[in-house]
DNA sequence: CTGTTAGCGCGTTCAG
DNA sequence: CTGAACGCGCTAACAG
């Protein structure tokens, strides 16, 4: 394994020569350039990065930690990240905390002793420690989906609250008076950021948020499941859900349709969180996040904070959401004419 | 960021007791450890990977190199490995080549220049020269799955060969005679080994191979389908398939629908690879190959011989295949009564 | 345009 | 049981 030293000697200058010439920078003739060129390729010499990294003190490399690697709309965060941290030559680790606190601070610490340059963070929850974690070691983190009580880091998301307003919104105009809400954890800003524009929607067209059911479980398919359990099981009788999340709408989904429910002729659903095309069900009104450019935004802010010369303040970003009505909400009631389930006629079709 | 060198001083000591109290190698008084640890709290001081790895020259990681990241055969190896090298301390980088070995070899390339300690690599071609470049930089290699033709490296592969004559001694004990096959690209191994098998078997049923189709594609869904286009356009009509691999499967089952043909009444289909349990369809009769266990062997071949003293000769396994019996497969042209298709009546249900 | 000096943070070596 | 010296391979900072 030969290194710059070798490539040296053979090509007859300094070792500071063939730095330049590998990493382009300062000025080198065309001659030492072709001589060490000739050398470096006589010799198969590859640079050793872990030297480099050391000696620069940057190691040109991002780390990604969320709570859940298999929900596409965090895949879908990561594709933004990295899209926009390759061209500027940094890579990315990407790391999974399944919504675990302990996960999310034993990676933090891998990535500490890893050295890389910067964290773009899900964090799993408010008070982890892992944000002080970092800046006591010194690197800048982004916040991503998630709002934290402490503002004084940088942080991208996109409008939980407006977005929630939007969905209640679309389903009260439809008709609806019973809306019920499933949603993850209480403790998750994206679930009380949720309830809020929810809740802020009811109030303005007059109905008493108190008289709903507000179901908080986690942003999983089993829990989506066993929410509308209780749901279908109370006094009350919803025409309409309003599902924090894709998984949480899977497993509500599953929910009805083994309760006999057809939707929406029996109650409609709409879902925060939007799903690639191609998916199963491409039926669902949603409430469409830009997890793309939150990823991209993210990467962004990042490296800028890492490319500037002197500290830059912290930055929010809160992007809006979008409501896409589909086939799953329509007027509550209405089940004169029952068509073929909507479930079964999905009106776009997958890519 | 403290330093080895911070803890050393606020502790007292030299930074070697410090190294050898984190390290836990050689001898420190109690006193100086716990000097040493309280130091540390105080500092939360925290190893610099890279300095270390670079001093060690080891960075206590491998690379699995695989050509298809998103099948299930390659995800259960890159499993096996992760089981075997995460207790001996090693990290695992992964790398999807899709088949290219313009992928490959720039991955080999980063992997160098990364001083990963070793690569596990399914070559996407027999000369691509990856592991010439890297057997040049001394860094060892195991290749998984298929065999290559220079056998001076370590291999774990399963026998094709063996698991084709199964699956083809299979159909033919079922009575069939003209059985198609669809495998991957000639050049890679397991194509010609799958093929070999087949033959084999054809050849001791006293049938020549000559006469059947056997059409080679690529690994993909794609190609299974085009594949099974051709194979329905053509005079001779095949009572069974033979498919070189899951996607090709997958592709096969979705022209024979389109065609009308009902599996296992109309024509019969064994697949090598088996699939994890859960899959959309366990009713396939299938050769199931021990990936868990190819990645495993393979990173323990590695990791041995990385901490052999002496250079090891290579090695290599070749684990036998198993013919798993689902109902995919049944004698040729029982049309007789028609029952509910096999293809919505799995027989086993997912997990 | 090029070379010299001096480390980055750690572990190996050997002398105490 | 401990420490001093040295170097892993590379680049920042300066001097020429």
């Amino acid at each position: 394994m030969s290194t710059l030293n070798d490539v040296a000697k053979l090509a007859g200058v300094s070792t500071m020569t063939v730095s330049r010439v590998i990493n382009g920078s300062g000025y080198t003739s065309p001659e030492s350039r072709a001589r060490v060129n000739r050398a470096i390729a006589e010799l198969g010499y590859m640079p050793n990065v872990l030297a480099r990294q050391l000696r620069s003190r940057r190691t040109k490399t991002l780390a990604l930690v969320m709570t859940d690697i298999a929900n596409p709309f965090f895949t879908t965060i990561a594709r933004g990240v990295e899209d926009a941290a390759r061209p500027k030559g940094y890579a990315v680790m990407f790391c999974n905390t399944d919504e675990s606190v302990d996960e999310e601070l034993d990676y933090v610490r891998v990535l500490i002793q890893r050295r890389v340059d910067g964290v773009l963070l899900v964090p799993a929850s408010d008070s982890s420690g892992s944000l002080e974690l970092l800046k006591a070691h010194g690197l800048p983190a982004v916040v991503l989906d998630r709002r934290l009580r402490s503002g004084e880091v940088d942080a991208v998301r996109a409008d939980s609250e407006g977005g929630a307003y939007l969905a209640a919104r679309h389903l009260l105009d439809l008709g609806h008076r019973e809306i019920a809400v499933l949603v993850g954890p209480e403790s998750v800003s994206t679930s009380a950021d949720r309830v809020s524009g929810y809740r802020r929607a009811m109030l303005e067209a007059g109905i008493d948020p108190g008289t709903q059911q507000i179901l908080f479980g986690q942003y999983t398919e089993a829990s989506g499941y066993e929410m509308t359990g209780r749901l279908l099981a109370a006094q009350s009788r919803p025409t309409a859900i309003f599902a924090g999340n894709n998984f949480i709408a899977f497993g509500a989904i599953q929910g009805l349709r083994e309760a006999g429910k057809e939707i929406p002729d029996d109650i409609s659903i709409v879902v925060f969180d939007d799903l690639p095309q191609g998916w199963v069900m491409p039926f669902l009104t949603v409430i469409a996040q830009p997890a793309y450019e939150i990823g991209r935004l993210a990467a962004e802010m990042m490296i800028e904070r890492l490319g500037a010369d002197q500290p830059l303040e912290p930055r929010t970003i809160v992007l809006p959401c979008e409501l896409i009505t589909r086939r799953s909400s329509a007027p509550p009631r209405l089940r004169s004419a029952k068509p073929t389930p909507a479930t079964l006629n999905p009106t776009e079709s997958p890519a």
